[in-house]
DNA sequence: AAATCAAATTAGGCTAATCTAATTAAATTT
DNA sequence: AAATTTAATTAGATTAGCCTAATTTGATTT
């Protein structure tokens, strides 16, 4: 089995190969992880002997097949952990993260299962993010970025991309939940304030910033 | 916060003296840590330092208030987690202890406690062990061994002194479960078999190693 | 009380994961 | 192309938790 830091370090990367591209530098993978480069080149030396990464002096590195499906695998718990938090513990899409981040390492294929069985199979975590199959296939999303939507244009929210706590927080007290439907009313051309309509006419105002973090589908 | 390691020490160490006696003998808490003895007297001392245990060279050593404490509220996160696995989860009891092992170092005070509202705030795990409350209190069980009733004399089946899996299977075998009334018709004299009358004039045959490892209430 | 035996500790080493300081390699500017 | 800046690596230490071998402490016999 992989120690939890092993584990860690393959989630990081596999989420910079997914917004960076396929191959992730020493400093990028230092600065989210937390550490200092040269730990990471440590690092990285025993998971390549171990076949989780490919790693070249210097030229950068990425997951091995191997490496992906463990990563898969850490991001599966996760997301299904974070659903029985917040449907069956009762805790807020804002508090789980953290919690989540023990929870995914707890090892056991049958105890995810039962746990996927329990929640009822769910498509997505609290905060939109879709949760891969006991095979490790992630559901493909036709998701885009409020921001990228012109006046007029619907869609429904599906996800942010922001999870910081005060984001969650913001959209709460704004009353913007997920599955809300959303309707552009105008975009305002000096600092792109987007108007938006929620359901029942209720109308929020929001920064570009807050546009740029929430996920709709169309 | 405290390692999964000293955790896992405290754990055995609580459990000693709970029935071996107040002091423990590094001997024997090294052959239930599954290590040898030098690497218990290391870890002593760093506990030492932590205030956890009280330690002095060659005399033995026990848990401090804090240590009792720590102790107890892993073993609270232990038990709930176990009600979960096989309440909610649909896991046998004979499946749960390691994932459970695992799960009690989940370091949260309102996930432990929300698991227990969502549980219905269970007395007992599915071995019929106590849990303590939120405030680390035990609940006082007058579970006496079945090997020590005379003949005649009746009981409520409550818990276990064996926990292993080979054990459980057995009683599930035998159809013999937590809760169950058990009348001992007679106590064969040579060898102490038991034979026990279960619900609906079953009855049974043990032997006085199975006796001696059922709790009852009367 | 001396001798023996068992239990506990000290001494010295190992590995995983980190660090700082020094060095090398790669990319960018001039 | 040479010089400079930035990124990555090597070198050498540190800490937690473990090991084996050697020694000390304490309990038990004689």
């Amino acid at each position: 089995m992989h120690s939890f830091t092993e584990e860690n370090y393959l989630k990081a990367i596999y989420k910079l190969q997914e917004t960076n591209g396929e191959v992730v530098a020493t400093s990028a993978l230092a600065q989210v992880m937390g550490v200092h480069a040269p730990s990471v080149t440590d690092m990285l030396k025993r998971m390549a002997g171990k076949k989780l990464v490919t790693y070249q002096k210097s030229k950068g590195f990425k997951l091995t097949e191997k490496g992906k499906q463990v990563a898969v695998g850490i991001i599966r718990n996760h997301r299904l952990w974070e659903v029985f938090l917040v449907d069956k513990l009762g805790f807020r899409w804002d508090e789980v993260h953290d919690l989540a981040e023990q929870l995914e390492h707890i090892h056991s294929e049958a105890l995810v299962n039962k746990l996927d069985v329990y929640l009822g199979y769910p498509k997505a975590d609290p905060h939109g993010d879709p949760i891969p199959d006991a095979n490790g296939v992630l559901p493909k999303s036709k998701s885009v970025l409020l921001s990228t939507l012109k006046d007029g244009d619907k869609g429904t929210f599906t996800g942010v991309t922001d999870h910081s706590a005060a984001f969650l927080n913001y959209l709460d007290k704004t009353g913007i939940s997920l599955g809300d439907s959303i309707k552009i009313k105008c975009i305002e051309e000096y600092d792109q304030t987007f108007t938006l309509q929620l359901k029942e006419k209720k109308e929020v105002d929001v920064s570009f910033k807050v546009a740029n973090s929430l996920l709709v589908n169309n």
